[in-house]
RNA sequence: GGAGCUGUGGUGUAGCGGUCUAACAUGUCGGCCUGUCACGCCGAAGAUCGCGGGUUCGAUUCCCGUCAGCUCCGCCA
């Protein structure tokens, strides 16, 4: 640095400051030459101020200061000077002060770079992502590394404060069947053999709790070779933690408080606790999801005892076939086209919906190509059960119950988008408890676990395990903040009897179970407090509180959809000789082209 | 595995069968300018319209394929 030393960052200086002696470093945002005058906007993490070159204050500086570019990394000296009158700028944070330089070292040369260093800035993604270290000096994207650096030791201080211990666990640990595709990792001191990054560290803080480590937590990377979403990576970031002794209350109850202070202290927002619970059924017949955004209403409202009756095929055949008849009314919408009607049936189709039954409802009543089939009273009840209004739409799907949730709940958050009735400023977290604790897999043929295999059932509920295996309700939980699902967990299974039923349930027999967790059952064996925990997408709880629409904006150097990274096109080839030493052989005839470059 | 949207100078957009020899803004480069802050003024350079094929007398424009990015379904807690 040419033998100078920083003395202040460019945005910590105010008009108090003014008449002293500054060194700034940091680089050039903007310059304005002036000709006899030249004004450069010198930028660091903090923010901006103005530095101004003169040849009154010192010429050679003023004269270099002309071959200065963009981006270029400059150090300052000068005093810091009260602006002229009439000529501060209300509109940055330093606008009152400017620097007055004697001094000016240029530390860096740039290229001029791809694309605007600024916010709000709309560059094809793709360029961002290549030059991530670019984009990561938007100051919005400073923002937002700050704001996960606050998050994570805010809530590393809380869970110190509340008795947990931050333990770290294997990064090359066993595949285990069940959940997410495992990233591999070959072996190459054992031929043939592979480990497998961790989904989570599930297993090993339940072995921490047999060893009476009784509160762990961990910030901890895992990862799932999924395909990818605005809000899934295939390496992200979990808040990872188990409690001993404690049952669903105590969980809930403690990351209530964690969650409050969360928001107090990075967005100075007061949550009211305790959070809203949904069952999850509940929140399946009220919302159509496990996740709901309870921001705006637009219930899901159920006729299927109307719909049984009445002369309209497709509702009543849903309704004798198992399935339901259920609706939303899109409030306002009365004046919808049949091309608008059209789109929404489209956005329904995409969840399996097989159509996408309407009411107009006017002051003489509800218009419909349907109501040919439904009798004055039947029609009567329908509107009253919606509130129905003149200008309301009212859009029905008959169909099985998974489908009309699906659909309805998607058209539910669809429309709101579309009628932007969903106030942005507002934080709604919930609870969503009594998972089911299996699910049936129409693939394998058999049941399989909702959350994972450890999970402990309801006590009421464990008699249904051999009879009804459907109905049994999990000790497990979701936290869900504006329809986004931040994290979950469980109370886990701790007898041996319990545990065995549930293996039964999902088919596995003992022998099978063993071999796949033979290590977690002998621990189980020595001594097993009761204990649950639970864990948070970091990247999502971040994306949230930064009002940001995709993880990727919050995670430093993200992949896209494709799960490649383009900035360093990982993955890339290897050697053939690192395939030899790991004794993996490609079944690809043609191996894929090194440099296939993706950036035109 | 599937559906949809997008791809035009460095960047963001316009053009959607024919003076398109591709327009505008911004950036870049050169000149002028002592109070700007999206500085201003004058001038210049910069694009085989993602790639391949087809239809057509003629394609940036229409069709098919392909690549890349994004959103979603499936998949995934």
């Amino acid at each position: 640095m040419q033998g100078l030393k920083r003395s202040h960052y460019c945005g910590e200086l105010t008009a108090v400051d003014n008449g002293r002696v500054v060194t700034l470093m940091g680089w050039v945002n903007t310059r304005r030459d002036h000709g006899g005058l030249i004004f450069v906007d010198l930028r660091d993490r903090t923010g901006l101020i103005q530095v101004v070159f003169s040849p009154e204050i010192n010429s050679a500086s003023f004269t270099k200061a002309g071959g200065v570019r963009s981006e270029y990394v400059l150090a300052v000296t000068g005093r810091v000077s009260i602006r002229p009158e009439g000529t501060d700028n209300p509109n940055l944070a330093t606008g009152e002060i400017e620097v007055l330089v004697d001094e000016l070292r240029v530390l860096s040369q740039a290229k001029t770079p791809p694309f605007y260093i600024e916010d709000g800035v709309e560059v094809d993604e793709n360029l961002r992502l290549r030059y991530r270290y670019l984009d990561l000096r938007r100051p919005e994207m400073q923002h937002a590394l700050h704001l996960r650096h606050r998050a994570a030791k805010a809530v590393r201080d809380f869970l110190d404060e509340h008795g947990f211990w931050e333990i770290d666990t294997p990064m090359l640990t066993r595949s285990t069947p069940e959940g997410a595709r495992d990233f591999l990792v070959p072996s190459r001191l054992n031929a043939g053999r592979f480990y497998a990054l961790p989904q989570s560290p599930q297993l090993f803080k339940q072995l921490l709790m047999v060893s009476g480590v009784d509160r762990y937590f961990q910030i901890v990377r895992c990862f799932r070779d999924e395909d990818l979403r605005a809000d899934r990576q295939p390496e992200f970031t979990q808040i990872d933690m188990e409690l001993s002794f404690v049952d669903v209350e105590d969980v809930l109850e403690l990351m209530e408080k964690m969650v409050s202070r969360l928001c107090r202290e990075m967005v100075g927002l007061e949550v009211e606790t305790p959070l809203p619970r949904f069952t999850y059924q509940e929140a399946m017949d009220r919302f159509g999801s496990d996740k709901p955004d309870t921001r705006f209403g637009m219930e899901l409202v159920d006729i299927t005892d109307i719909a049984r009756g009445c002369g309209f095929k497709v509702f009543t055949s849903a309704a004798e076939e198992g399935g339901q008849v259920r609706g939303i009314n899109a409030a306002g919408c009365g004046g919808y086209s049949r091309k608008d009607i059209d789109d929404l049936t489209k956005f329904a189709a995409i969840y399996r919906a097989r159509g996408l039954a309407y009411f107009i409802v006017t002051a003489e009543g509800a218009k419909s190509p349907i109501t040919k089939f439904f009798n004055d009273q039947e029609i009567a009840a329908i509107l009253e059960r919606f509130n129905a209004r003149e200008g309301d739409l009212l859009l029905f799907v008959a169909d099985q119950p998974d489908v009309v949730a699906a659909s309805l709940g998607a058209l539910r958050v669809h429309l709101a988008e579309q009628l932007d009735i969903i106030p942005r400023d507002k934080f709604n977290f919930l609870w969503v408890t009594d998972f089911p604790l299996l699910e049936y897999d129409e693939e394998e043929k058999r049941w399989v676990a909702m959350h994972h295999p450890f999970t402990s059932p309801l006590e009421e509920d464990l008699p249904l395990l051999q009879t009804d295996p459907g109905k049994v309700r999990a000790r497990a939980y979701d936290i869900v903040l504006n329809g986004i699902e931040i994290g979950g967990g469980s109370i886990r299974i701790h007898r041996r009897d319990v545990q065995e039923l549930m293996f039964n349930a999902i088919g596995l027999t003992k022998e099978e179970a063993h071999e796949k967790f033979f290590y977690m059952l002998e621990a189980f064996e020595y001594g097993t407090p009761p204990h649950g925990g639970i864990a948070f997408g970091f990247d999502r709880l971040i994306m949230l509180l930064a009002g940001k629409k995709t993880i990727r904006d919050v995670i430093p150097f993200p992949k896209t959809q494709s799960a490649t990274d383009l900035m360093t096109m990982a993955p890339g080839n290897v050697d053939e000789r690192q395939l030899r030493e790991l004794h993996i052989k490609s079944t690809l005839k043609k191996l894929p082209d090194q440099n296939n470059n993706k950036n035109k």
